[in-house]
DNA sequence: ATTAATCTTGACCGTTCGGTCAGGTTTATT
DNA sequence: AATAAACCTGACCGAACGGTCAAGATTAAT
């Protein structure tokens, strides 16, 4: 009852009172993924979301009743950003081009939102139990469509013959393993994050490696 | 104290007395890989662990002092298995055939040993907290001889010029992908695993296409 | 100016967590 | 048979968790 927003007369007045609802709504979800990102789902605390937004822990819940329903919604903010960098792969009719472009957005956004994709991967490696639904039903959507259009270039014979799928699952595996496993790589590469030049050539050889790796190039 | 195994007498029966310890030990730490598989550090509790393996709480603690210390026994275990899936990698001369034995193997590895591969993915998405060293210093090493066999075919031709960490990145990368990623590609496959000829024929499409992309084939 | 809605917050609650421990049981040693 | 070492476990503990609530403060509507 207390948060439910069809109550609010929609005045001028009101619509702009909520600007309080909006602002304090904004920093804890910023505050939530960082958190989330550091720690997991058990790993956060509200206490901890609560101290990174600068809030008392009692007005987190005043604004999401429970801290599932808060990591609901910042998943939901990742799986819309997930779906939009597909917007490259749809535009280009050329395949190595359309593959291209989605490669290197996806290697754009993962270097630009490494907390995001981390929340991601967790939710997936512990089985997607909020999520499973959308996977199932939007993301699965999504990729038939894709997998359509890669099974015309191989039956037109623009690309070799291969299993789209397998395909797009060594993209997301490849593009999303360096800010997944970004601790991992920092290690070997003297304790340090990788730099612009040396993300630059990352993106560049995963590129021409799938690529060529179908018989897209050369 | 309790758990000091200096204490042991060497005679031929304390050793096979050991057989008590040994089996429960091992036990705890099946009940614990899958408990930590599938619930995380933190979401994993001490009770569940002792619920798994059929033994009441009080009686972990007698083989393993603190949750940590059990979890960085399960971690050690991983990593072991780990470096142990690079001897193809060391064994064959040919660029080709080393690199091809090193990705099925790792495929092979992660299809055997799902839940290791979830452990260890979940320990480095966290930061690396307790096995920071062991990549600083053990993995960086191991990294370290491989890349210059891989300089070294580069240096003589028999492979195309490129970034070695890179391609390591991106083998490690897609083959932890679908253990890692077990629920996502389940979700997209008709609510169904991969079956072993689904798996095979990934596991066959993830070698061509690396090993063309980098231009070791055709 | 008054009223009503919205927002804020310290104090509190029941539950569950990792971990302890005393005292009993089983196994090995002599 | 007696002693010691190892093993077992129900009951318990303080701390931290997610969540609640009443009462006050602030803002909007009249």
């Amino acid at each position: 009852m207390k948060n439910d927003l069809s109550k609010y007369k929609k005045t001028a007045k009101s619509v702009r009172k909520n600007q309080i609802r909006i602002n304090n709504e904004r920093r804890i979800l910023a505050a939530a993924v960082k958190i989330f990102a550091g720690y997991g789902y058990q790993g956060a605390t509200m206490r901890k979301i609560a101290e990174e937004a600068g809030l008392p822990k009692a007005n987190l819940h005043y604004y999401f009743q429970t801290k599932e329903q808060l990591y609901r919604q910042v998943l939901d903010g990742i799986f819309k950003d997930w779906l939009a960098a597909a917007n490259t792969f749809d535009e280009c009719e050329e395949p190595v081009e359309a593959l291209r472009g989605y490669i290197e957005t996806k290697m754009d956004l993962s270097r630009k939102r490494p907390l995001e994709s981390r929340i991601w991967a967790e939710e997936i490696l512990r089985g997607a139990p909020l999520i499973q639904d959308q996977l199932e039903q939007t993301l699965a959507a999504w990729l038939d469509t894709r997998v359509k259009r890669i099974t015309d270039w191989i039956n037109t014979g623009t690309i070799q013959a291969m299993n789209p799928r397998i395909l797009m699952y060594m993209i997301w595996a490849v593009t999303q393993h360096f800010p997944d496993f970004e601790s991992q790589i920092r290690a070997l590469n003297q304790q340090q994050n990788l730099s612009d030049e040396q993300f630059a050539e990352a993106k560049k050889q995963v590129v021409q490696t799938i690529l060529k790796g179908i018989g897209a190039l050369e």
